[in-house]
Formats: C-alpha cells, sequence, structure tokens
DNA sequence: TTGAAAGCGCTAACAG
DNA sequence: CTGTTAGCGCTTTCAA
C-alpha cells in the first residue's frame, strides 16, 4: 500500500540506512547527489514517514495529547487548541485531543489516550474549576489548563478571575459609575472569585455595600446554559427598584446579551443610563452586540501557549499554580 | 517507563502471546485461570496497549483522521466532531483532528496525516463550498463534509441548502408574510443555493419579483467576519421605503443578531412588524435572542456521523454528493 | 491450550 | 561515507 524506506532503497540500490539519513537529515553525511536522487524517488513514491514505526524506537509518538472535560464541543476550545496547536507545531508535533463527554471517569480516558503514547498529557477543562485527579494519574498529566488540581499536585494554569474582577469594576468606577450590579455565575469557582475582586475593587474606591448588588444568572447552583435564566426578571427588579444601577457587569457574554435585551424593554440606553460589561469576550458575539460589548477577554489562547511551553521543556516547573491576566477589551457599551 | 506484554508474561510465566491473547481476547481460549490472573497483573503493571506497535502489524493506527479547513477554530466544527466521534467510537477508533490554517495547500497537510496511519481520512470544510482537491489526494480522502470535490472524485456530504431556503420561506409565507427581504450571504455556495430556493419558494407562491429583495450582508464578495457589515443600512432602508419587508431572511445567526438590533433602533417589533428568520441555528445565539430566533439547523452533527458510516463502511459508496436536510427551528421570532 | 519465532518500518549501534 | 544488524511491542503463523 504505502511505500516504506525499504521500497525507496531497493529502488535506489542503497540501504535502508542511508535513505533514512537522507531524508531525515541525520548526522549521516553522504554525496549531495545520492541524497537528491533518493529523495527524488521518495517523492515518486509518494513516501511519507511512518511515525507508528518511528516510535517504537523512540518511545513516543510526536503528540501531545489533550485530555478536556468537554471543551473540544465548546466555543471556547478553539482558542485553547489554537494556542496550544501553534506552539507544539513549532516542535514538530501535533495536538490530539479526546473528549470525556461520554466517559464514566478521567482515568479510563487518560488511558485510552496512554495507549497512542503522546509525548505529554495536557487536561482542560472547559470552565475554571477544581478538579480531583485520582493520585495515580498525578504523573500522567503534565499540566491543567483552566482549571487546577484539587490536591496541587500538577502544575495548573487559570485566569487571573480576581484580578480581572478588579480591573473591570475599577473600570467601571473611573467611567464614574457609583452603583453597579453584578450578575454573576453562581456555583463555580470563576464566579466566587470574581465576586471576591468585585466587592475589593468597590472597597477600595469607598463604595459601600449598598452599590454592590451581586445576583446570580440561573437558579441552579450549577452551570449550565440549560437551566433557566434569572436573567430578564433581575434586570427588571434592578430598574424598577428605588435606586436603578448605573451599570451592570455580567458573568459572560451571554448574560450581557440577554442584559442588552432586558435593558432595551426597561427602556434604559447603553451606556448612557447603564453600563454593561462582561467577561469572556466571545467570538462573534461581543463584538457585535448593539452596541459593541466592553469586556474582559480570556486568556484562553495564552493557556494553550503556555501549556505547551511547560509540556516540552527539557524539565518540568516547580508545580504550582499559574494565573493569567485577562485582557481588557473597551468598546462601546461603557 | 511503560509495561510492555513482555514485563506481563515474565510476571506470569507465560509467553507474550497468552498474554496478548487473554487481554485483547483473540480466538485463542485458555483457561479463565489463568486470564484472570494475567489480566490482575496488566492491571497491578498499568499496561496499557501500545497501539503504535499493534499498527506495525495492521498497518494503520485505530485513527479517523480529519483534516479541516479551519473549522477546528470554528464553533461549528464541534457539532461535525461530534457526530464523527460518536460514530466513531463505536468501532473503537478515535477522531483526529488537524487544522489547514497555517498550512500552503492541502496536499502538504494530507501527508503529515498520513505519517499517522489513520485507518480514512476525512476533509471538512468551515462553510458549505466547492474545494479543489488535487488529483493525486482523491484516493486519500475517503469523504468531503460540507464541501463538495469541485471534479467529483470524493464523496461529499453537503447540507441541503435549496431545500432549506425552500422550507423557510414557505414558512415564512404560511406564516401570511408577503414581503420578505433576504440578507444573505454573498459570494458563496450556501447564498448562491439558498437565494435559488428563495425565489423558486417565491414563485411558487405566486409572489412576484417586488417582494423578493435580496441584499448582501457585507460588502466583500467574501465569506469573512471581518468585513463590514451592511446590516445596520440595509435595514435602515428597508424600513424607511414605501413598502417595507414584514419579514427578514438572514443569511445565518449572527447577520439575525444585527438584523434585531438594527430593526429595534427603526421602531418595529419581532415578529408583529416584522418576522426575523435565519439559518444555522448557532449554539447560544438562536434560543438567546429576543425573541428567540426560528431558525434553519445546519446538520452537522447528521454530517459527523454520516461521514463515520461512509469512511468505516466495508465498500466504499458510489461516489457523488449526498445532500443532509436542515431542520427547521420554530421559536418566536416567526 | 500454550510456546517459539518471524516480521511490521524504523533508527541506532556497530562494522566495514 | 555506507552497509549490516538488532531490536522497539505487538500479532500471527506454525509447532508442540
Amino acid at each position: 500500500m504505502t511505500a516504506s524506506l525499504n521500497d525507496i532503497a531497493a529502488r535506489a540500490g542503497v540501504s535502508v540506512k542511508t535513505v533514512s539519513g537522507a531524508l531525515h537529515g541525520g548526522s549521516a553525511r553522504m554525496s549531495e547527489e545520492t541524497r537528491q536522487r533518493i529523495k527524488e524517488i521518495a517523492e515518486e513514491l509518494g513516501y511519507v514517514t511512518n511515525f507508528a514505526a518511528r516510535s517504537m524506537r523512540q518511545g513516543w509518538m510526536p503528540l501531545v495529547g489533550l485530555v478536556a472535560d468537554d471543551l473540544i464541543t465548546s466555543p471556547f476550545a478553539t482558542e485553547i487548541i489554537r494556542g496550544l496547536d501553534g506552539a507544539v507545531r513549532a516542535s514538530d508535533m501535533a495536538v490530539f485531543a479526546m473528549t470525556l463527554s461520554g466517559h464514566r471517569n478521567v482515568g479510563s480516558i487518560l488511558d485510552e489516550m496512554r495507549r497512542f503514547r503522546p509525548r505529554a498529557i495536557a487536561y482542560a477543562a472547559m470552565y475554571h474549576k477544581s478538579v480531583d485527579l485520582p493520585a495515580e494519574f498525578a504523573d500522567t498529566v503534565g499540566v491543567m489548563i483552566n482549571c487546577r488540581d484539587a490536591n496541587d499536585r500538577v502544575t495548573s494554569l487559570v485566569p487571573d478571575e480576581i484580578g480581572a474582577a478588579i480591573e473591570i469594576t475599577s473600570y467601571l468606577i473611573e467611567a464614574g459609575r457609583r452603583n453597579i450590579a453584578f450578575i454573576n455565575l453562581p456555583g463555580i469557582l470563576a464566579g466566587e472569585l470574581r465576586e471576591f475582586g468585585f466587592r475589593q475593587a468597590l472597597d477600595h474606591a469607598g463604595i459601600d455595600g449598598a452599590g454592590a448588588t451581586v445576583l446570580p444568572a440561573v437558579g441552579k447552583p450549577v452551570y449550565s446554559d440549560r437551566a433557566p435564566s434569572l436573567v430578564p426578571v433581575h434586570v427588571h427588579d434592578l430598574m424598577k427598584s428605588r435606586r436603578p444601577p448605573d451599570a451592570i457587569l455580567c458573568g459572560n457574554d451571554r448574560v450581557a446579551m440577554e442584559v442588552y435585551a432586558a435593558l432595551r424593554r426597561s427602556g434604559a440606553t447603553i451606556p448612557d443610563d447603564v453600563a454593561v460589561a462582561s467577561f469572556d469576550n466571545q467570538v462573534e458575539i461581543a463584538s457585535r452586540l448593539d452596541p459593541p460589548l466592553t469586556t474582559m477577554a480570556l486568556p484562553h489562547r495564552a493557556m494553550g501557549r503556555q501549556a505547551a511551553q511547560i509540556l516540552l521543556a527539557e524539565d518540568r516547573p516547580p508545580v504550582g499554580v499559574q494565573k493569567l491576566p485577562f485582557q481588557l477589551v473597551e468598546r462601546e457599551s461603557v
């Protein structure tokens, strides 16, 4: 079916070793003429390296495994994969992604991944959370992306939620807003941390508790897009209250989308009456809202890139949690 | 590092052949006791099959390659991959995706993929288009997803654009709309086909040309989300015209998003004054618009599933273009 | 029922 | 500078 080094060697009348050297330019030096001839024959026969065979000697396939929560099926995945892929390609490797979706547990999918003998494995979560990786897999996973190991046995890369919340809240305050409502994502780590940062920024600015309303975007304490949204009723109530907010901070861009609609219904204009800001910078949403949304962009791409650095580095860095900064994207909603 | 069959055999005091038979339960039968003991040792040693080694005999890795346009980085990818992955897993294989993004040409990435010796390769495009696959790769690619081979040498799976346009247009007509504007995606195959279906449905209903306005969503005849949008001005002009439309059909859900905003600015309500309908059913957008958007859902998942069937079938079906139906998702915008 | 041995395609070590 | 050979881990054929 597919041509092998042997086929080329036979055709060229040299040994496989010579062909291997010619194509993959090992230290073996040979007449440039022979090398050229071999390359031509390889081309002619449609030869492509057999990584499986090569890996028998090397011990691993030129792959970086990415085991994901349910990530691949989420729009956020794209940026993490882009970042990882770009960096990994530089080392002539490819990213091989598998999704946990139907699986019972993390261990079984990690074992599935290991069968392909990747050089290293990263674990990524769809949203920032704490993951309890079974002890026996602490060595298998080289880095955790967008989540942290509950037992701190694996180097983790997570977005700096607190910093981002402080930055965006301060930004709203600097824009003159004094009564900020935060429609947060309840029951998830990212939400807790952001609320912490939010309150800290308000404290720092000397704004009292009355100006620090925090409301849940959904009823259930679970992150699920299926859960019925509380956004319309919250916004309605806020705007009808004795002291309506002059800014609404949203848990993510989709919440912001709903906030936009609800504000319009209540007759408020953005940003004149109420400024709106958010977290995510989700492709195709944030920039297309009317007015375009000011939001803190998640460092997905950077986490992917950084993960590659860690995985492919000669020596593992000391285990720890690295917080990567969000980026403020200023648009017209503030 | 990793345990091999040899290690297990040594520990169990049997031959590798016996271990292989015990773990992968080939035709080889043996005492249930031995098999059990071997399995325990394997577990204890943390053995996982080495697919690379196995593939040396089989000739291929248990992989289905997915070479994509730029697909992986698009939210649409998710459903195609889900469909493909689900079906492929049933045959104990995994999907291995690679993106064309930085590459010069299709050929080079197909060769890169071939180095991993996948069982079969699918080619997928981000949006429905015609792809001119170099002749020498016609055999390499088993099926084309969301695009068709310009030379009809490869089986292709594409959405039934014409059918979808007819269905949604008829739906609008049945809802009593008589003056439908279509803000289409210019310069791409999907757009052309939909316009054809749109006009056909109007003709069939006996609605004359005056009720069939087709306008481009963007200026450049290229599908790009970077291109400046013409939607706001088109909607403005339409609503100011002597005979404003009672329905607007949109090229995709993001166009619909902009149409919503523009209609609100002009004071029109949805669906009372103007019904809005679209194509895509993009996750997180269509259902969250206010009011939720009636749209024709792209058959991405079905194309992925179907692709797996074709790739893994014993015998290849006769080459041809299979059109998969969209699904009408009725919400409140009509 | 189990063992021994060959061989898949490649690279690395060793000879020539 | 080039050829020969061994061996990676596995499955498969042939023997026992």
